[in-house]
DNA sequence: TTGAAAGCGTTACCAG
DNA sequence: CTGGTAACGCTTTCAA
């Protein structure tokens, strides 16, 4: 605040009321000067302007007036220290350069600023260090409330051992063993089950899966829903057909060699648990002679804003993502202002997404014979 | 804060020194409770814990060691509040949801958590309105300083009629007319001329533009680099060949039917002001029967996450953004500390990724007649 | 080297 | 309905 600085010295001179000049040379105009300007108390104006009723109209009318004149704007530093609030929030994600993440920080942002919230932003990076940080952030007081969209929590945390009404944190997308906080989330075992159950329609029998990371809750139940929808359509579920990820590029790639190893009798269709892997198997895929949807059909998980414009252009189950942000921010407002809902959980709806990594598989495609 | 309300009520009770219990009702401890407790003043415990050279070490070590023993955590709205600062920053985009400006953040964070700093986002969307309102952030103090990716400024505020060593603003990848504020860039002009050299070097004669918007500088830049490289290798440079688009996958495939409308004389090759636009023109391209690199070479700008697994790799404009967000947090740093360096502009080097979206032109794949 | 005390700009309590 | 004033928790000046 170099201004503020060098306009001390001129605060000797007796100009004080010389609104042009404040104006003029940025001057921070406090409450009390609007008060001294009108000849009342800080008390009242600090009412007037936050309009609680106990003032009268007129009075407030003229404070306000005189807000704008002397362009007023509050000093939140002060307004946080005094009511114990820092008014900001604080979004953690896994993996800050991941975009699947920005979408739902613009629908949490968007209702953050309405409701006169700033957001921050911070990825642990799998860091337990870091991790441990935000939360201390929160304890701190730093931020009000947090939205957590890491699938973790730190091993011990005091604020984890509080009642969970008082703990404003909301986890987003992510499942946590043994932990009832308030959630906003997808219904993954279902959303992976309509996945699978669009390529048996299909007519495909051999559908492999390529999973996100094991032990994962998330990762599991997408993988569950694969397994339910094969079973009900009696088809065949093995080991074999599935294969262990990690969410990334590379792993969909690796999947490709281990899956598609022998060339005689390879998966006609492939349920990937995100996008992302999606696009490696497809590239290596076609790599190896294979294309997609001709030979093989894949299906991913997520809908990030590429997809389309991938080529082909994939079938994939979409995520309404800047309305679990915009939902997520509104649930933790009412943990914040104390107003807890019952239900524990939000469900938000997916839908299959259906573009062209997908075909239909004619029977003579198929080199196994039908058993039904 | 239900936490601290309902512990009012027990502070009552004589057990203040008891710490087990301060820990378990995570009372928050503050220097006057470590002053009581060590019966020394508040004064050289903050000193204390700020590493100030004027108390011994003595007593520096039973302070900290105290504090520790507390589970002291300082309270950032009291210490900003008396220091009049905010220890936070903002950094402005024009659309939260464009992957590019990801890694531009996580570099900024990097840097401005280890200086003590927070990073909040802000998206504009090109509304002036907004722009201006994170603009009131900076000058309401609400935040330190600020980082702008947006190339425009709020046509009048205040802030800007302060001499720049005084604006804590940093502009980063964006050039911005008549306007001095220190910035972090690329050459635009020259990246785009070895991009274009590129496809003059694999023997292409007939090369097409798609740039960004009109009259916006970045845009303008690439633009100009694209015509230095065609009249220096004194090709064939038309306004036929130009197309102006909008950065978007639409305009990138609005691109496509307007260049390729003549089946028979079409470019060989095309150089894309982004990545976006190219993925659009590829595909597009891919519609009408076109393939590339075997048709068209394209060449990009930006080498954004996805570019390296779009089909076919994209050879493009690679930028540092990492890089580029912790320069420009350095430089506010450096700014908002009154160190400001002579040097205005920060110039980062960009590369070019050749991929597999570009290829060599048989002499016989051109109609056109060498004329040199 | 340390301590007392004055703020930083608000809000909120308690009187009137 | 309004005013005086005590916080909020910290840093920093001025004295000792």
């Amino acid at each position: 605040m170099a201004v503020a600085k060098r306009l001390e010295v001129k605060l000797e001179s007796n100009v004080l009321d010389n609104v042009e000049w404040y104006i003029l040379m940025s001057k921070n105009i406090k409450i009390s000067d609007i008060a001294k300007s009108l000849g009342i108390s800080t008390a009242t104006v600090s009412r007037a302007l936050s309009g609680s009723d106990r003032v009268t109209q007129a009075t407030k009318d003229k404070v306000k007036q005189e807000a704008d004149r002397l362009h007023y704007r509050p000093n939140l530093a002060a307004r946080n220290l005094r009511i114990q609030k820092s008014m900001a929030i604080l979004l953690v994600v896994r993996d800050m350069s991941n975009p699947f993440y920005l979408e739902v920080f613009k629908g949490v942002e968007g209702i953050a600023r309405r409701a006169g919230y700033s957001v921050l932003m911070g990825n642990t990076e799998g860091d337990v260090e870091r991790e441990n940080e935000y939360f201390n952030m929160l304890a701190d007081g730093h931020v009000d409330g947090m939205i957590l969209m890491t699938g973790k929590l730190p091993a011990k945390h005091k604020l984890l051992e509080m009642p969970a009404s008082e703990t404003s944190i909301v986890i987003a997308l992510e499942k946590i063993k043994d932990c009832n906080l308030r959630r906003v989330i997808i219904d993954n075992e279902a959303a992976a089950e309509v996945a699978t159950q669009h390529l048996i329609d299909l007519g495909h029998k051999k559908i492999a899966h390529i999973a996100g990371p094991e032990h994962e809750p998330m990762s599991m139940l997408r993988t569950k829903g694969y397994r339910n929808a094969l079973k009900a359509a009696k088809l065949l579920s093995t080991e074999k057909l599935e294969y262990i990820g990690d969410y990334s590029l590379e792993s969909g790639k690796a999947a490709c060699h281990k899956l598609f190893s022998n060339a005689q009798d390879y998966p006609t269709a492939l349920f990937v648990a995100n996008d992302e892997m999606a696009f490696g198997v497809i590239n290596e895929l076609r790599k190896i002679g294979l294309d997609v949807p001709q030979d093989v059909s894949v299906v991913g998980f997520d809908n990030l804003s590429f997809s389309g414009s991938f080529y082909p252009p994939l079938t994939t189950i979409s995520q309404p993502r800047i309305d679990i942000g915009k939902q997520a921010m509104h649930m933790l407002l009412n943990v914040m202002n104390g107003k807890i809902d019952t239900a524990v959980d939000m469900r938000m709806p997916t839908n299959l997404k259906i573009r062209s990594s997908t075909r239909q598989l004619n029977i003579s495609d198929n080199s196994e014979v039908k058993n039904d």
